[in-house]
RNA sequence: GCCGACUUAGCUCAAUUGGUAGAGCAACUGAAUCGUAAUCAGUAGGUUGCGGGUUCAAUUCCUGUAGUCGGCACCA
């Protein structure tokens, strides 16, 4: 397929490529914007790129639009595409560029910060600032939808006028878009919001936003991850502590958090004195440290703690337990000399690969660093780290990106990014250097020579929030848990709830003696229906007991989500999910 | 917080241009005792998110408000 550059070089480049996918969505955007230009002459575009499954543009609007209006709108493309103008690229000096778009305030504001020629693609009576790269001419589209409507910011600035943001996908063949809308419906199947409810996971009430609530299912899962955390950060030689949720406001100014995330702590008054409740665990953390002297060999010194916290999040933020105001950080606060730094990190990115990979988690790792202005503590000591934590990243051979200043003021950071079913990617893990708050709550260590010495703080904690990481594991298995992480791991249901229900009563306590969690399921109905509902609940074993197992003292089990029917001595069963529940 | 949409029984959804709400599943009761994804029959269940307004009459129209969803902004 032939595209054309800014440069004004046409080139070849696989259709069915990510690179082909981008520039048909980019050029569909620009057909978009041809088509809204016809049907609503004063209307005013901003950006319209193509993103990861299609493409977007800014418009604003001078009347109301709405997605009723969306088959208007496609319709207007198709028929633009069908005329299938070239889409000509053309090369301006900044002075016709402002003349062509002087009604455009947008395009005029874009234009002034482009210091060489300005490029523009037409197509038809439509005229686009745009670097390209485009396809020849408007008749390759053809299989494309409109998908929804949504304010964004111009530039992504909330000082700045909201534009009405259409989003579309457009494909090479009907067939990838019709596959591409049905892959939607799928992965809306697995939204742990749905699967939440379906399976008594959590609730969200009205009366607490943001607020979940854990319910019987949910909790199970929810104890058992907590578990496994908490022996393997024994393994690591974490020491587990808790401190309290209400700490005073002496406490949140020394901190620095009074001053700088005091919008989004809840406050209160106790005996007249302010108190705030924790947005974040580190100086409870830090009290912990400063409780007794600590020696150069004591160090690396690791508290972990299960944190609750509260943070007031925009409400337009909460989105299921993905965003919420409440919720537990896995949190780890350690406490190194700037020697130990290297081996430390190491240790943590082993930690969380080990526990990723229980859950069959592929993550990309993403390094912030230095803050160009502003930020705190010795060069030598962020330079340093830098280069460490770049250094054992790559090793990792992870998906590893740096985003170039975007670190704290106070360190450098490293960030966990897991995705959801819906392809959007959130962040869990995080690993932060910090000079700051050591020096704030002026922590030290003895060394060598008996001086005292700063230590360096980490923060980091592996799934983030619990809330977020069983949102995203619910989705990643679509509900299905594996065994050891099921509400319930074996359902027993009797063929005939009389004859067969002694056995049925016999087998239930052995399961429960094993600290297996099961049930029965007697009810007055067919085998069919109990069936039914033991795979809807998507329990992992479901075992069902007539004559024959009643007499060879065997059961005959159902793994979920297949149909085949398996008989085995109970002991032989019973071994297998022991082994299976075993994780670590 | 901002833009847009949505909110009807426990759940999933109906209700022609305004005429004071229906179904399936679930629950409960009864019958059927059955070998791998829905046995049959009956009963009960709702101030249509909440407040105000227009109207003889509002689930429906207007308005305010809360929550949810899709984005944007935010995310120590």
């Amino acid at each position: 397929m032939k595209v054309q550059l800014h440069d004004g070089s046409i080139i070849e480049i696989e259709k069915n490529s990510k690179e082909g996918f981008e520039v048909l969505n980019h050029s569909t955007s620009h057909l978009l914007a041809a088509a809204i230009h016809e049907l609503y002459p004063d209307a005013l575009f901003g950006f319209g790129p193509a993103i990861e499954e299609g493409f977007y543009y800014d418009i604003d609007f001078k009347e109301p639009i709405s997605e009723d209006d969306f088959p208007k709108i496609e319709k207007k493309m198709q028929e633009l595409a069908k005329r299938d103008d070239r889409i000509i690229r053309e090369q301006l000096s900044k002075a016709e560029a402002l003349k062509i778009f002087k009604d455009n305030p947008y395009k005029l504001e874009l234009i002034e910060g482009i210091d060489e020629d300005i490029t523009v693609f037409r197509q038809g009576d439509f005229v686009d600032l745009c670097r390209g790269p485009h396809i020849m001419s408007t008749g390759l589209i053809k299989h494309f939808k409109l998908l929804s409507l949504a304010g964004a910011y111009w530039r992504g600035d909330s000082k700045n006028k909201q534009l009405v943001r259409i989003y579309g996908t457009s494909w090479w063949s009907a067939e990838e878009l019709a596959k591409h809308l049905s892959d939607i419906e799928e992965r809306k199947k697995r939204d742990h919001r749905l699967l939440g409810k379906q399976l008594g996971l959590f609730l969200l009430s009205e009366y607490g936003p943001g607020f979940p609530f854990w319910l019987p299912n949910g909790m199970i899962v929810r104890t058992e991850i907590e578990n496994l955390w908490k022996k393997i950060h024994r393994r690591y030689n974490y020491m587990l502590i808790d401190t309290p949720i209400l700490l005073s406001k002496e406490l949140w100014i020394t901190s620095g958090h009074w001053d700088h995330y005091k919008e989004n702590m809840y406050t209160t008054l106790i005996d007249e004195k302010e108190f705030a409740v924790k947005p974040m665990n580190c100086p409870g953390a830090i009290l912990v440290y400063k409780n007794s002297l600590h020696s150069y060999k004591d160090l690396p010194l690791r508290y972990a703690e299960l944190g609750h916290v509260h943070r007031h999040e925009a409400s337009g933020a909460l989105n299921g337990l993905f965003r919420v105001r409440s919720f537990t950080q896995d949190d780890a606060h350690t406490f190194v000399r700037a020697d130990q730094i290297e081996d430390e990190i190491k240790s943590i990115l082993k930690l969380y690969d080990e526990i990723y990979s229980i859950f069959g988690l592929d993550y990309k790792i993403e390094l912030s660093t230095r803050p160009e202005e502003g930020y705190i503590g010795d060069i030598e000591i962020w330079n340093k780290s830098e280069e460490i934590l770049e250094r054992v990243c790559r090793a990792t051979g992870k998906d590893f990106k740096i985003n170039p200043g975007d670190g704290a003021f106070y360190g450098p950071k490293l960030d966990f990014k897991l995705r959801d079913s819906m392809g959007r990617i959130w962040q869990c893990g995080t690993i932060q250097l910090d000079m700051n708050l050591p020096e704030r709550f002026d922590c030290s260590y003895i060394n060598k020579n008996g001086e005292k010495e700063r230590p360096i703080m980490l923060h980091r904690a592996c799934f983030g929030s619990i809330e977020r990481f069983i949102g995203i594991i619910t989705e990643n298995y679509a509900g299905a848990f594996p065994t050891w992480l099921s509400p319930v791991q074996v359902n027993l249901l009797p063929v005939n709830n009389e004859y067969h229900l002694d056995y049925v009563n016999e087998l239930y306590k052995l399961l429960q003696d094993e600290d297996i969690r099961v049930e029965k399921d007697d009810d007055n109905e067919k085998l069919g229906y109990r069936m039914r509902n033991s795979q809807m609940r998507k329990i992992p074993y479901t075992l069902v007991i007539g004559d024959n197992e009643v007499k060879d003292r065997t059961v005959t089990y159902r793994k979920y989500g297949e149909k085949e029917q398996i008989t085995v001595p109970f002991d032989d069963f019973l071994k297998m999910v022991k082994k299976e529940i075993k994780i670590i």
